[in-house]
DNA sequence: TGAAATCTTGCACTCGGTGCAAATATCTCT
DNA sequence: AGAGATATTTGCACCGAGTGCAAGATTTCA
């Protein structure tokens, strides 16, 4: 077993495999932002990754999946973040400080791009709201293994949906910002009219 | 130009076009059902619905758009039970009202059996979640139109954001729910544990 | 080096979906 | 009723996404 320089254990066959995922997503990127993702076929893709047609599903199971691929880490980024609090802080804080977290290491300009894609594109349109599933998911599961009792269970899921539910509308909400604007102040103060919001919300519909 | 006994105008033409587009539906249906999404073709729709492939596409723009066809009553049914609610009433009220009158009256034999079709079917999953997000849209109009104060969108945006987050939640709720269950009972406890919650989320949020 | 494991490719095929033009049914008007 | 306009249905040829398979090329490791 070959060993490269920094200890890896990474032979030729893994290096190569990388880079043709990598060539294949950065051809398929470019394409789809310079012609839209429905005028763009796969043999295009491939022809510019220098692979075969073939091939490319060998690395992507469609071509959607080339626009989502990436977001992964946001997910992963999200719970890692949401892991290293402290197990007193109250729940909504972690979520909170998570999701600025994610969020600003997750936008760059490539991601806005890559919105923008997706925002006129409809086929990418339900698959992306799919991505906010499996994240409320995710974001459930790192939040029940914060919490002690188990009754909290609704009470974590509750969160979950209210708390990516506000993440869509703070999505657009951030799209039609003026541009210039800092993310960071956005998003936190995003979060100070959402919780307040939430309060009243909730006292109106309680008793009133 | 004939008129049939109630006095709509409706020719041969309508009636032929509105049967076939129940025939279809059936079929696709039973189908779906019977073998699941992906096992099935459209030009088995076709023959058992006894019309063309090619007329199938007259019809329906996708297999998909058969199953979320019926969907669109459940929106406007929504968006008809907060507009009847008196303009002082407030606008939480009004969406728990409208939400709990449009569920009680979409849930029939059929819904569930679709839900179960959608949930095991990843194709079906995504567009699902589509659907929720154009409830979300209109749901943010209804909601608008009852709104006197300009500033009062933001609010208004996030309402919705949350309230369909928590349908989505309360959906899959019910679905784990032992069976004989009233779904009215149900709504009504949901809601009340929600807005309590929310209350809490948002306290908890803000000061502390 | 040579055999085993893995990767890539070409090829043939299925299915969803579209454009087009010919055939068929319905409507309107006299 | 019947001619002609209008709408519907169909067949056909076609494109692109995606899969299964088997042959060929490349890499690994003994």
């Amino acid at each position: 077993m070959t060993r490269t320089t920094d200890g890896a254990k990474e032979g030729r066959r893994e290096i190569k495999r990388r880079q043709t995922r990598e060539r294949i997503e950065e051809a398929a990127m470019s394409l789809f932002l310079e012609r839209g993702f429905d005028a763009t076929t796969i043999e295009e893709i491939a022809e510019r990754a220098e692979v075969s047609k073939r091939s490319f599903f060998d690395y992507f199971p469609s071509k959607e999946e080339v626009v989502f691929a990436w977001q992964d880490g946001f997910a992963d980024h999200l719970m890692a973040a949401i892991a290293s609090r402290p197990a007193d802080d109250p729940a909504v804080k972690a979520v909170q400080h998570g999701l600025v977290s994610a969020i600003v290491s997750a936008a760059d300009e490539r991601a806005m791009a890559l919105g923008e894609l997706i925002r006129r594109t409809p086929a990418l349109k339900a698959r992306d709201q799919l991505k906010y599933a499996k994240l409320e998911l995710k974001l459930t599961e790192a939040l029940k293994a914060r919490s002690r009792s188990d009754e909290e269970r609704l009470r974590v899921r509750l969160l979950a949906a209210v708390v990516i539910g506000a993440l869509r509308a703070a999505g657009e909400l951030w799209s039609e910002q003026p541009p210039g604007t800092s993310l960071e102040t956005f998003a936190h103060q995003f979060f100070g009219d959402f919780w307040k919001t939430l309060a009243d919300f909730g006292n109106e519909g309680q008793g009133r």
